[in-house]
RNA sequence: GCAGGCGUAGUUCAAUGGUAGAACAUUAGCCUUCCAAGCUAAUUACGCGGGUUCGAUUCCCGUCGCCUGCUCCA
C-alpha cells in the first residue's frame, strides 16, 4: 500500500514527531525540530546503529568529534576549493544549471572534474552547449557557491579567525586516526564510528527532512590494507543492507545503486548508494565509498605528520585505505517513519498504525487504566516498567480510543490495568500488530518485555 | 536561486469589504468498563508587515512559509 507523502508528513507533524523549525516566527526554510516522539525515535535509531557498528563489531570503535575544526583540515581535503558547485544561469530562460553537468551531458568524453571554471566557461561558449530547458546557448559566467557554512572564532570578525561548520563528520575521524590507533592499541583492519551533525549550504533543500542544510550523519571509516579495500567495500555494503533489513524496513523498497565513473566524488574510487523508495521516489539513504588513502595522505601532506601504519608482523609500513559507509540519520528517520506508516481498515472503522520495529518505537509500552478509578494501581505499574523501558501513560477517553492513539505513534505494547488487577495482580497486554491480548502477572512483565523488545 | 500553485482552529472544509461557522480532534464532568460509543460543557484560526478604504480575513504590494518542477546526494 502506498501513501501520499503529504499524508505521512501531516501525521508526523501533528502527532509530535517533527515540528517546523522556529515556527512561531514564521519558520525558517527547511529547518525542522524533532518533537518528543521524534527525539525518542532518533535516539533509538542511533542506539541500534551504534550497537551494530560499534558494540557488536570486533574491529570497530566509536568516537565523538567536534563540529568546529582547524580550517586547514578543509584545505587539506579540498573542500575549500572543490566542495563548490560551478553554477551557471541561462540568460534566456533563467534556468540554473551546473556547468560541469551541462558539458558532460553533451560531451561525456570530456573529463570535467579536471577543468577550471575559466576552461568550462570557454568550453561552453566554443561548443555552443545548449540550455536543456530552452535550447539556447546564452549563459552567465560560472559563479562559485561554497557549500560550507562559515563562522568566526572570537568576537572580532577578522579573516584569520574564520572556521567552517564541518560538511561531513568523516574528517574528525581521519585527523584522530593516529590517536585512536595508539590509545586503543588496535591493529588493522580498524573501523572508527562517529555520529554527529554536519552542515552544507545546499542550493536546493527539500522533501521535508530528506535534504536539509543541517543534518546528522552516522559514519564509519574502516581502515584496511591497500588491496583488501574492494573486499571490505563489498562487506560493508552487505552489512549496511542487512542492518536496514533488521529494522524491518521493506526489502522491496531498498536497492543498491552504483555510481558511474563520472559522478564519483573527487576522493572516491568506488561508491555505492543504498536507496529507499520514498513516496516521492527513490532517494539515497546512505553511501558506501572507497575513499582510498586520499584523506590520510592529504592530511600527511598538509600537517606534516606521519599517519601511516606499521604492520608489526610483516614489518610493512603503509598508508591504510579507507571504506566509508555513511548514513544520513535524518534520512533513516524518514525511511522508518514512511516505511512503518499504514492505514488499516477494521470492521467498524480504520486505524493509523506505525509498525515500527519495537527497538525504534518512541514508547515501548503504554500503561492504560480501564477506568480513571484505577489510576493509583496503574501508576505503580508505570513505576516498575519505566526503570527498564520508555513508558507512556494515558487515562483519558475510552480504552479503544487510547489503543488507537498508541497505534498511531507506533507503541508496540499496551498494558491495561482493570478491576481484577488488584485481586489477581495481573494485567492485560495488548499487541499493536495483531491486536491480540494476553494476561500476565505484574511480576513477570519486565522479563516478558525484555525478551520481546530485544534488538 | 528561478518558474508555477497555495496560505482561515491541531486536522479537514465553509462563509464574508462591516473582524468568522461546522465536523473531527483536544480538555473537564456524567455514563460506560477492553478496540475511535453517547450526553453536557470548555479551549482554539483568518502566516506576517504595509497600502487602498470610514472599515480588510476578503482588494493591492511586499515578506515569510509550504507544495510542484529544474537541481542533487548523507
Amino acid at each position: 500500500m502506498k501513501y501520499e507523502f503529504d499524508t505521512i508528513v501531516n501525521h508526523l507533524v501533528t502527532s509530535g514527531f517533527v515540528y517546523q523549525g522556529s515556527e512561531i516566527y514564521g519558520g525558517l526554510s527547511n529547518t525542522w525540530d524533532y518533537g518528543p516522539l521524534g527525539a525518542e525515535l532518533k535516539n533509538n535509531l542511533k542506539k541500534v546503529w551504534w550497537k551494530k557498528f560499534v558494540q557488536e563489531s570486533p574491529t570497530n570503535v566509536g568516537i565523538d568529534s567536534s563540529i568546529l575544526m582547524n580550517s586547514k583540515v578543509w584545505e587539506a581535503t579540498g573542500h575549500v576549493t572543490a566542495f563548490n558547485d560551478p553554477l551557471i544561469d541561462c540568460k534566456n530562460c533563467r534556468a540554473r544549471h551546473r556547468a560541469d553537468e551541462l558539458i558532460s551531458k553533451v560531451h561525456p568524453e570530456i573529463n570535467v572534474t579536471s577543468l577550471s571554471n575559466e576552461e568550462m566557461n570557454a568550453l561552453i561558449k566554443d561548443k555552443k552547449i545548449p540550455c536543456p530547458v530552452c535550447g539556447k546557448s546564452d549563459f552567465t559566467d560560472i559563479r562559485q557557491f561554497n557549500m560550507m557554512f562559515k563562522t568566526h572564532i572570537g568576537v572580532v570578525e577578522d579573516s584569520k579567525s574564520v572556521v567552517y561548520l564541518r560538511p561531513e563528520t568523516a574528517q574528525g575521524i581521519f585527523v584522530n586516526f593516529r590517536n585512536i590507533q595508539r590509545t586503543t592499541r588496535r591493529k588493522l583492519p580498524l573501523g572508527i564510528c562517529n555520529i554527529g551533525k554536519s552542515f552544507r549550504n545546499e542550493i536546493t533543500p527539500g522533501n521535508f527532512i530528506f535534504r536539509t542544510r543541517e543534518f546528522e550523519q552516522a559514519e564509519l571509516e574502516f581502515f584496511c590494507k591497500p588491496g583488501t579495500d574492494l573486499e571490505w567495500f563489498e562487506y560493508w555494503k552487505n552489512y549496511a543492507l542487512k542492518f536496514l533489513k533488521s529494522l524491518n524496513i521493506n526489502a522491496d523498497k531498498l536497492r543498491y545503486r552504483d555510481h558511474d565513473n563520472h559522478e564519483l566524488a573527487f576522493y572516491s574510487k568506488a561508491t555505492c548508494d543504498i536507496e529507499y523508495e520514498f513516496p516521492f521516489g527513490w532517494g539515497e539513504l546512505l553511501g558506501v565509498a572507497d575513499r582510498t588513502d586520499y584523506d590520510l595522505k592529504r592530511h600527511m601532506d598538509y600537517s606534516g605528520e606521519a599517519l601511516d601504519y606499521l604492520d608489526a608482523e610483516t614489518g610493512e609500513k603503509y598508508v591504510p585505505y579507507c571504506i566509508e559507509p555513511s548514513f544520513g540519520v535524518d534520512r533513516l528517520m524518514l525511511t522508518v517513519m514512511c516505511d512503518s506508516y499504514c492505514e488499516e481498515q477494521l470492521e467498524k472503522d480504520s486505524r493509523i498504525v506505525m509498525k515500527l520495529h519495537p527497538a525504534l518505537a518512541p514508547y515501548k509500552i503504554a500503561v492504560l487504566p480501564l477506568s480513571k478509578q484505577l489510576n493509583e494501581k496503574s501508576k505503580e505499574v508505570v513505576a516498575i516498567l519505566n526503570k527498564y523501558f520508555s513508558v507512556t501513560y494515558d487515562d483519558t477517553g475510552s480504552i479503544g480510543k487510547r489503543y488507537r492513539r498508541q497505534d498511531a505513534i507506533g507503541t508496540p505494547y499496551a498494558v491495561t490495568v482493570d478491576f481484577d488487577t488488584a485481586n489477581d495482580q495481573s494485567v492485560t497486554i495488548r499487541d499493536r500488530d495483531t491486536m491480540n491480548q494476553i494476561r500476565l502477572p505484574i511480576s513477570e512483565l519486565v522479563g516478558y518485555f525484555t525478551v520481546k523488545l530485544f534488538y
